[in-house]
DNA sequence: TTGATCGATGCGTGGATCGGATCGATGTTC
DNA sequence: GAACATCGATCCGATCCACGCATCGATCAA
């Protein structure tokens, strides 16, 4: 098979029909590029010059084949540049996964940041549960996950990327007698929503020991997984509950939302975790431009 | 820049990833198999795969790299294969000019012919006059010309494609007085339509000729170059013209044909013209299968 | 007829690529 | 856990290829 030089000898000797400049616009003497064209013909079994002493013309079969070299070679050159912009972490595709919650706060923003970053990076946003996260991370589907804290993250990188307070979700009719800020107290013996320990195990862990600190016992009458699930059933009147303040984004009529009084309200944290082995450079470069590439745990 | 056969070996590469398979795939050894790879990954300045003496990865990079590879190669294979079918006279293209008048009769068929020929061969139809395509010929804007004959054409390669009689177009108004067959001597004193000396100098001289055997002086009336215009004024009832029957084919409502009597015509010949030097092969695979390269005048 | 131009060809050289042998690292097996 | 097998990297000598220089042969102009 011919080779590339071959293809960049026929259309420089293709633009100027004439071998010497040809030769001297590739750099080189005038009997190789003749033995370059005669090469090219025997490859390809067919004459692409009519040729005499005093004049270069091309073949029908020439000018069929010249704009299909050009072609070749202008793709040859994309590859390359195209290749190394992935490598530097400009180009290429970065898949993100995160928990539902966390994409009503913070999703929005890390786009529009991701965007300014690295504006031809794909980006794969998919939804999971921590626990499948963990797991798409180990396989390497997932470049970097953005999910709740959890003892199974020791083998991956971790960096805390958000935290927010928790703020208490009540019907909209007893909200009218309720003060601006409600005590954790005010639970005691109210229907109460609570999380799942199978599908939201960080949240029931969290208001769990909340409530235990308080020694307060709210009457709970269902346990959900899902915050938007959790605030249908506060909409419909069923109980108050406890849920992220950017759940509040969620805007359901029948719902209105206080804050805990005397910052009583643990810390909900989101962490961005990654494996150090990626080799994503899309991954290095978001990691580097967000200053969490410094070493920890 | 990269050559096509480190792009084959990073293709095999990355299908087996496996040096050694992919080596002997290759018909070569392992070690200089390696030294391509490294070669390219030089080239290019990005590494394409993680390897370890027990495992071999495609980096992302590499990922990005290899359809676009693989791209390239089957552009270098479809672009050579290619040029070989343009070569051989399968594919390519045929530009050709026809008269006006050639038009009405044989230009059907000839398409039919040439798909048949050659299906893959663009065909390129321009209507010119003699004069212009024994110009275009000389130019090269054109590879096979049908036109009259002229003294111009000494240099080319000339073939009597086809001949036809003339007839006698009479407004249908005179027509149903006329008998079946006309004699030329009919034409004496008829209002007549002549053709132009300066646009059909062919058909100018022939019907002159035919004329003047036969004493006959018809009142010329109009004169004319297309045989369009010459039916649409017969049409228009102002007088007769002499067409070739072909010309039957443009069906004008009030325009009467009836063939002359005694075989009074002469031949209208339409040549087939080229250039003997010409080098496109559809050219050649056309006039070897219609049987008209033998050499000759 | 002479000289200039231009692509093709002969030839010697230097660099690139090849295959064989071997190294070093890693995972497997008993 | 020590011997073994596997696999990519590296070293080295032989070969092949592409380069430049010198020259040839054909063509066109003066």
């Amino acid at each position: 098979m011919f080779g590339l030089h071959q293809l960049r000898c026929f259309v420089a000797v293709a633009d100027h029909l004439h071998f010497g400049q040809a030769a001297s616009q590739l750099n080189m003497t005038q009997p190789p590029l003749s033995r370059q064209i005669q090469l090219l013909e025997r490859e390809i079994g067919v004459p692409l010059f009519d040729r005499t002493s005093r004049s270069v013309r091309l073949t029908p079969a020439g000018r069929v084949f010249l704009p299909e070299a050009k072609r070749i070679l202008r793709l040859s050159e994309s590859a390359m540049k195209w290749t190394r912009r992935v490598w530097r972490g400009e180009a290429g595709t970065l898949r993100i996964g995160f928990t539902a919650a966390s994409g009503y706060g913070m999703l929005p923003g890390l786009i529009r940041q991701l965007r300014g970053i690295m504006p031809n990076v794909d980006l794969v946003l998919r939804e999971m549960v921590t626990r499948l996260q963990i797991e798409a991370l180990d396989s390497g589907v997932l470049d970097l996950g953005f999910m709740r804290p959890s003892v199974d993250l020791r083998r991956f990188a971790v960096r805390e990327h958000a935290t927010e307070a928790m703020v208490v979700a009540l019907p909209a009719g007893e909200a009218t007698t309720a003060p601006p800020a409600l005590p954790v107290s005010d639970l005691q013996d109210r229907p109460f929503i609570m999380y799942s320990p199978d599908n939201a195990l960080y949240f029931h862990d969290l208001v769990t020991a909340l409530l235990d600190e308080h020694q307060v016992q709210p009457k709970v009458v269902e346990q959900v997984g899902q915050i938007h699930s959790m605030l249908a059933l506060v909409d419909a009147g069923f109980g108050a509950a406890l849920v992220p303040e950017t759940a509040a984004r969620l805007h359901f009529p029948a719902v209105a939302f206080r804050p805990l009084a005397d910052g009583a309200s643990p810390p909900v944290r989101l962490n961005a975790v990654w494996r150090d082995e990626n080799d994503n450079p899309a991954l290095a470069r978001f990691l580097a431009q967000a200053g969490l590439d410094q070493v920890g745990t």
